[in-house]
DNA sequence: TAATAGTTGACCAAAATAATCAGGATTAGT
DNA sequence: ACTAATCCTGATTATTTTGGTCAACTATTA
């Protein structure tokens, strides 16, 4: 399990493919230009979400990409498994080359420690972040805007221009 | 929020430091040893870990790292948190940059999720996976076992709280 | 007291690996 | 044929990881 912000992007791309497949293709040169994500590694991250069947691809004019199963059967872990590719497990590779009893507690560690967050992250599904961001009322349509905290945590200071 | 190899050697190395602090002292060395660390990445690591207040030094002969704290008052992401410096969050950096109205999307978007994750992550104490260790029998002592992938969904089960 | 050895602390630089981007090739509609 | 889009493969850049050196500190030993 790996998590950076090739995963945070196909997230984000994810969601907006959602946000708008229902009137047809959508094009990564649109993503592109709405998230602001280089258009070159849109194509190489819906690559990997292609053969892992989770879009569907359209070809030519017209074109693009859809979803290839309802929201609700997208999870963000599975968007996070296919572009970025699970590490396999510690350093034995899953050969279990470690001679002693001791290193073990490396694998067994970091697979249980995989398996809880990959857990919480299977339960998370494209079609709620989706939604949440539907139900946003138009928070910075055209004019200034202000970011609600919907997330109790984290320290968001923003700057809101106006 | 990052999860990469250089959080997760944080947390096996702690995990270690945390069964067998009691024994006074632990030197990087040992732990480099039994966890197959690069010592010059844990010196780097344990840097941070000490400055954060969560582990203390003691220098000299005898000398090493113990616990600044309570296993169960160290959860995951604090440990993450001190190595992997976080994110700030999108490409605005918390100052709102975007000019438009549908970029903030992707700011929302990943200050909620790292939230979700970094909810989660400080729900899992050390002191939970020390234990968890402790609790294992000898897994594979001397015994040529096989991995596989086991990182599906609901094959890999974690008895916390044991 | 003085010397010695074991250990962290800080820093730098190279090697390995991963992220990101650029350009061209392929497919399909008009 | 032309164009709009996906696909593919390599190059460039950034990050991670390792290796090394030297100084500071402290317990042990002579
Ligand atoms: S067998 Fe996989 S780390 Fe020991
Ligand atoms: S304000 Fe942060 S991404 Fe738009």
């Amino acid at each position: 399990m790996r998590l950076t912000t090739k995963g945070r992007f196909a997230v984000t791309a994810m969601i907006d493919l959602g946000m708008r497949h229902q009137r047809g293709p959508v094009t990564l040169a649109g993503i592109s230009d709405r998230q602001r994500i280089s258009l070159s590694y849109l194509e190489q991250l819906f690559g990997r979400l292609r053969r892992q069947g989770i879009v569907d691809s359209v070809r030519g004019p017209g074109g693009g990409y859809t979803l290839a199963r309802p929201m609700t059967e997208i999870t963000v872990a599975d968007i996070i498994r296919a572009v970025d590719e699970p590490i396999d497990a510690t350093q034995c590779g899953g050969l279990g080359n470690c001679h002693d009893d001791r290193e073990c507690m490396t694998h067994d560690l970091w697979m249980s420690l995989n398996a809880r967050i990959y857990d919480y992250l299977d339960s998370v599904h494209l079609a709620e972040l989706v939604q949440q961001q539907l139900d946003k009322p138009e928070q910075c349509a055209g004019k200034k805007h202000e970011h609600r905290r919907v997330v109790g945590s984290a320290d968001l200071k923003v700057a809101a221009n106006g």
